[in-house]
DNA sequence: GCCTATAATTGACTTGCGGTCAGATAAATA
DNA sequence: TATTTATCTGACCGCAAGTCAATTATAGGC
């Protein structure tokens, strides 16, 4: 409910704007405090200030407020790799950045299975654009410090993707009580946090990238 | 309904396990032809001819049904590797015996993020306890064939599990009615089919592993 | 073969959530 | 200030998962 000053309603694109903002805000604090699977409308919208039906007047589903909170989230995992990766640390950067960006990960989990069978064709595509795009960001970057020919470039890009994809899907394991694994499968479980299957993806990945 | 003469009622052990195999049988089909997202516990009972509560008596949840299946089916993915893969085709069967099981991918596409959180632990840590068996299955295979020593093909053998994690996400897309897709996604959308996409991570890893 | 105890089966019911829409009303405009 | 516009509301609907008291098939004892 951050709308300019003392206004209850959202008229202007700008108000509109700052209300879709403050919706997103809120279906951000929600996940962070309940987790993904617990969410509901009427708790996002008591969180945001409104009631269940202005949610629908921004989005066409819940899970296109998610699909958003997505975009949001890989547009600064990849902001991030572009302004810190160095030719010394791309492998660190490129690991670190998506288990870093709160939400990304457990988003990305969902995104294919949970998310986007239950949001408008329009929606949809307009996300998977943002995502090509984003992909080519990455795809430079790579190219630029690896030295590697853009068409390769992309190729690693998209199994970067791929991995980390999977990785995320490992990650939610997890993210369960450790108290209550039995010994003998804290390993297995303990083996599936993101950083640590994903960091040797990503180094075989630039490493067949690098060799002639 | 496959019980045993015409019986109404599973009492010996045996007719349980042939009722279980009658709702796993149900729901495997059930799968198939409405998908995976709109099959309901209703639908599932009518199938196998039995009513909604008689399936909470071999399942504790939808989702431990679910469950179930994927141990199936992943149990015969793996056992088509090891029948079937020679030191010739071992990408080969790598890479198309998940695609070819079905509904294997299905299933896999939706194990962490969907199916797991839903099914009680009892449960779940069988089924974990299974997997990491199978996944030694694969790595003595690979062991077998590559002549890499077996600690680096357990990685391997886990590496793959990642991709596939990741390539079955990506295959959801695919399923999409090209019809509806815009001319510029179009491409887009095909790169990420299973086997497309998770051929390449394959090739990659055993390269790797052959390496010095 | 009949009776009884056991427990498998049923399906109406409860619960909870996503999504809708007719009415209420804030705010821009005349 | 009156009128118009369209944002906002929340009671309501539909649907599906999951429950449980009542029903009844079946095994085992007589």
């Amino acid at each position: 409910m951050t709308l300019p000053q003392n206004k209850k309603r959202a008229r202007s694109d700008s108000e509109k704007e700052a209300r879709r903002t403050a919706i997103l805000g809120a279906t951000r604090r929600k996940i962070d405090s309940d987790g993904f699977d617990k969410v509901t409308m009427n708790a996002i919208a008591h969180e945001a200030g409104v009631s269940k039906g202005t949610l629908y007047l921004y989005a066409q589903s819940k899970e296109e407020l998610f699909l958003a909170l997505f975009v949001e989230t890989m547009e600064e995992v990849v902001t991030r790799i572009e302004d810190t990766a160095t030719e010394d640390t791309l492998a660190e950067v490129l690991t670190h950045a998506p288990a870093e960006v709160p939400l990304f990960l457990a988003l990305l989990a969902r995104l294919f299975a949970v998310i986007e069978p239950n949001v408008s064709d329009e929606a949809l595509f307009e996300e998977k654009r943002r995502m090509r795009e984003m992909g080519l960001r990455v795809a430079n970057v790579i190219a630029r410090l690896t030295g590697a020919p853009e068409e390769q470039a992309r190729g690693a890009s998209m199994v970067l993707m791929l991995t980390m994809q999977g990785a995320a899907q490992f990650d939610i394991a997890t993210q369960r009580d450790p108290e209550t694994v039995p010994d003998d499968l804290k390993q297995a479980f303990a083996v599936q946090a993101f950083t640590k299957s994903y960091s040797v993806a990503v180094r075989l990945i630039l490493w067949g990238l690098t060799q002639p």
